[in-house]
DNA sequence: CTTTTCTCGAACAACGGTGTACGCCTTAAG
DNA sequence: CTTAAGGCGTACACCGTTGTTCGAGAAAAG
């Protein structure tokens, strides 16, 4: 039954794990603080079974974080980001955006467990790319530089945080959120005209 | 002793009472769980003594929320809205920025406390002066048309939020953040040149 | 069918938080 | 000084959450 010659998990076993995550992810997005009892419940499965598969909260935070980092890694590298900083930004925000609003408040629930370290490293993928996409905008006269590149990153990460608030809201849907998202980074990164 | 004929509250008393509120709010704006162990001993104050000016931990949080709104709002209806609309925003930011950095999380923790009834009334005060200052500018053509109104208000906010977290990690000045605060949102605002 | 793995509920200990009761001491007010 | 209000520590009951143990039973793998 070892297909892997190694571990040998049954076939229930590993859909109850995706379950789990499944629902931890979910959950976790909007209420970082959700007890073990109502993920277990939302993934169909009891609180042993899931202490069986994570031996711990945290663990299941951490497996939680890993998995969207590793979605979101995946995500926001498969994006283009030459050719005029305007479009690719553009594109990026699309592509943030989707990630926002599909994992939330993830990362609150993973600050409070993961060290500090562990959650710089976690930030600094995702951030890089702004971070360098933000630099060229402003070397080549597209984006403002009368404010700090640090400030500028806050303003994507708040309107990005704020937007994933109003869709929860109900004040916008999820797709007009798009489009509003890249139209008012925009308008807060160009140059005054 | 009964100065105003009917209560007669000792004069220590009414400090310590000073002292908690005074304590709730610093430890409230930045963390919302926080909890009643840690506000006396911020207090100066037995946990024992606090239960018996406050009935509940709610209670004590309610009275920060009606504390904190009282502020808000005298502070608020101070600023003149009339005029160019772009110049009044940034009134009004400069002044809201204030609170925001001030009060931070408190509406966070009183979101956990306060019926929705009470939220959707505290939150109305402010709300409407910036709703009707958007529309206004809107109607004159100051202000971009092509967004919900409720997102522009949601993209104040999120700025606002943002700014705060940033100066509370050292990205930026509390003082530099009234200007960015200001220059940001009225770029977000600004009609497409 | 047999074996092995996994599920699941109930029960339990530990922890941290809220709220209460009691008794002694300090201190403001007259 | 006398009195009464208030402060304060200890102890306790209560609740929700985490994490563990046990044993019976279901289900996958052979």
């Amino acid at each position: 039954m070892a297909t892997d010659g190694v571990t040998a998990k049954r076939a229930d076993a590993r859909r109850n794990v995706e379950s789990i995550l499944d629902a931890a992810i979910t959950l976790l997005a909007t209420d970082p603080g959700v007890s073990v009892n109502e993920i277990a419940k939302a993934a169909g499965v009891g609180r042993v079974t899931l202490y069986g598969h994570f031996p711990s909260r945290a663990a299941l935070v951490e497996a939680v974080s890993r998995q969207v980092i590793a979605s979101t890694d995946q995500a926001l590298s498969a994006i283009d980001l030459e050719g005029d900083p305007r479009d690719a930004m553009a594109r990026l925000l699309e592509a943030t955006w989707r990630l926002t609003h599909r994992f939330g408040a993830v990362v609150i629930a993973a600050s409070g467990v993961l060290t500090p370290e562990e959650m710089r490293r976690v930030h600094e993928g995702p951030a890089r790319r702004v971070h360098a996409l933000v630099k060229r905008g402003r070397d080549e006269g597209a984006f403002r530089r009368d404010m700090p590149v640090l400030w500028q990153l806050a303003t994507i990460q708040a309107v990005l945080h704020g937007a994933s608030a109003a869709v929860h809201r109900g004040d916008v849907t999820a797709d007009d959120a798009t489009r509003l998202v890249r139209d008012t980074v925009l308008a807060a990164l160009a140059v005054t005209s």
